[in-house]
DNA sequence: GCCGTTTTCGGCCCGACTGTTTTCAGTCG
């Protein structure tokens, strides 16, 4: 975790103290919003301090910025500390349980002393909580089951665990006679690597009730508890925990539906304040002047949106139209989190998004050879099968013997079986390379004599991820330093929920990394999807040129780059920040470039 | 707490569902 995302957590920490409290709203929205700023990986806070220019960003004033300074600075603040104490610690996790806010809490302290999940949990126990205003006892039942299930509802979810739930669910939806469409919303849309919840929009055919369909929802194969019913709303737990909310809308109002449900809830909000500055409001049901929907608003809420004639709206059916009205370039879903978008649509400056057909080659997978499960020559049928031009057959180097990494010698050996191949496949160049160990201290797994004779060097690191962020940065730097070496592959080594792998200081390997012409990698590999989003978003922004790459080890395993491009489009990334964008020349530009550098 | 081609004060997005209520507060996204 870097320095501005420990200073985030603080403000995030603020930001929940204010809401029990019971301090107006908006201060902890504000927190809130300057904790998300921080999140930045682009952002560099030592230099903004040293330039005492923080009060140049959008949301961060007076008190926001002598904070952070007392944080950079003195590594604490006294207002976080005053602050901090001023309520019991114990009490910011209690926000973590579902169904359970900020106002609860404040009760449970107040009125029964109860400072910690786990006082909650005894005075739970002991009937104490019996009597208090506004609890009865569904409350109670309610939340016992939260207590009891916090340590499974923390977590986020991989998307690479949710997608296939959704899919089966989806298709049980659509299958639904009532039911026109139906599609996913939410951040499994937006594509982020870790989803909260599984949200699904249904578009309900004229005639039709929404109860049914909520009904239904609820009976399907999977679904263990059932959290919420109504005429447009069910709220559902899986089998495998996950929480589904599906939505029930006219088809009339879809478009503006899928955009209100696919969020964020940022984006949708600055969205609704623009649709305010233009005498306009709006909804899951449309984009109105404000007037009209003032005279409407009651009949939709009579009919859960079913009595009203769209056709006034200014916008409802189709998703494009909202932001056309509200004279905005359509947004991609991937990039809609607040990070900038609206106002890059507002001028039309919107990036062009990467999207799978750009991709051209392959830089980076394994064969029989190591620890894969295809020859070199079906990898390469395969990758021409999928419209590719090219592909790399990058083995692990030695050091990774449990993946069978090739000593020299079948290095060697290798280089002239993929010099022989080459050719034999109209269409498809083979090149030969290697997926080559950064050593924990920089150094690589085969010396330079044997990386000049290979066409591409992908350099990964493997072992010693714990090391700390000094280490790391020169251990990749080093690795960035060589003239063979093309790319960084998984440059982090972290797997999503399971470990948080390097954390060197980004911007001097961005910097090191453009300069030297050295690519980063977004492996597409669940769960590595590494560089992440932000990451790769902040090297953009430094410069830097991309790959995406799917680290194959099977000949399917090619295949499976969605989540890589995904990863790219929540970047920002165009075609032409991707370096497996290019063609075959561009690529051996890209290698001889740095090598005669 | 932050912000300003309507504002340096007065706003700050919007609606559904639940539970505990006799009309609404709290939570959630």
């Amino acid at each position: 975790m870097t320095l501005s995302q420990e200073i985030a957590e603080r403000f995030r920490t603020m930001a929940a103290i204010l809401e029990i409290r019971g301090e107006p709203v908006f201060k902890s929205i504000a927190f809130t919003r300057v904790a998300r700023l921080l999140d930045d990986a682009s952002i560099d806070l030592a230099d903004l301090v040293a330039r005492d220019a923080l009060e140049s960003l959008d949301g961060i004033g007076k008190s926001s910025r002598s904070i952070i300074v007392d944080f950079v600075r003195n590594g604490r603040s006294e207002d976080f500390e005053s602050l901090a104490s001023s309520i019991p610690s114990g009490l910011i996790e209690m926000l973590n349980l579902p169904g359970v806010g900020p106002k609860t809490i404040a009760l449970f302290w107040r009125e029964r002393g109860i400072e910690s999940i786990e006082q909650l949990e005894s005075a739970l126990n002991q009937g104490k909580l019996a009597g208090l205003k506004g609890i009865g006892p569904k409350k109670l039942e309610q939340l016992a089951d939260s207590i009891r299930m916090r340590a499974v509802a923390q977590t986020r979810v991989g998307i690479g665990h949710v997608i296939s739930i959704a899919s089966t669910l989806l298709e049980g939806v659509r299958g639904f006679a009532e039911v026109e469409r139906a599609d996913v919303a939410g951040s499994l849309r937006r594509r982020r690597e870790t989803i909260g919840d599984l949200d699904i929009l249904a578009a309900l055919k004229a005639g039709y009730d929404g109860s049914v369909v909520t009904d239904r929802f609820t009976t399907l194969p999977g679904v263990r508890e059932i959290l919420a019913c109504g005429p447009t709303k069910a709220s559902v737990r899986t089998d495998s925990n996950l929480q589904v909310d599906l939505r029930v809308v006219p088809t009339d109002c879809y478009g503006a539906a899928i955009q209100y449900f696919t969020g964020s809830k940022e984006h949708n909000v600055k969205l609704r304040s623009r649709a305010i500055e233009r005498g306009l409001t709006l909804n899951e049901w449309g984009l109105w002047k404000t007037t009209d929907w003032e005279a409407r608003r009651d009949t939709v809420k009579a009919t859960a949106g079913l009595g009203i004639d769209y056709s006034t709206a200014v916008a409802s059916r189709h998703e494009a139209d909202i932001y056309a009205k509200l004279d905005l370039a359509f947004i991609e879903p991937e990039l809609r989190e607040d990070r900038g978008e609206i106002e890059l649509a507002a001028q039309n400056k919107l990036p062009t998004l990467v999207v799978r057909i750009d991709l051209r080659g392959e830089l980076h997978c394994h064969t029989t050879a190591s620890d894969g499960e295809a020859s070199i020559l079906e990898m390469a049928h395969a990758a021409r099968a999928l419209g590719l031009d090219y592909i790399v057959i990058t083995d692990h180097s030695r050091s990774q013997a449990i993946a069978r990494g090739l000593e020299p010698e079948r290095l060697l050996q290798q280089i002239q079986d993929v010099r022989r191949l080459d050719g034999k496949i109209p269409g498809m160049t083979i090149l030969i390379g290697s997926e080559v160990d950064i050593l924990a201290d920089g150094s690589l797994d085969y010396d330079d004599d044997i990386l000049q004779q290979l066409d591409f060097v992908v350099a990964s690191p493997h072992t010693a991820l714990r090391q700390d962020s000094q280490r790391a940065t020169e251990r990749l730097l080093r690795a960035i330093d060589n003239p063979y070496v093309n790319v960084i592959g998984h440059p982090t080594g972290r797997l999503i929920n399971q470990r948080n792998g390097l954390e060197p200081e980004w911007n001097r390997i961005f910097e090191a990394a453009h300069a030297s012409g050295t690519a980063l990698e977004i492996n597409a590999s669940y769960p590595r999807l590494d560089l992440n989003d932000d990451l790769a978003r902040a090297a953009i922004k430094a410069g830097c040129t991309l790959t995406i790459d799917t680290d194959a080890h099977s000949t399917a395993g090619l295949g499976e780059v969605d989540l890589g491009i995904a990863v790219a489009r929540r970047a920002g990334a165009e075609a032409k920040n991707i370096l497996n964008c290019g063609t075959i020349s561009d690529i051996r530009a890209w290698v001889n470039r740095k090598r005669h550098r």
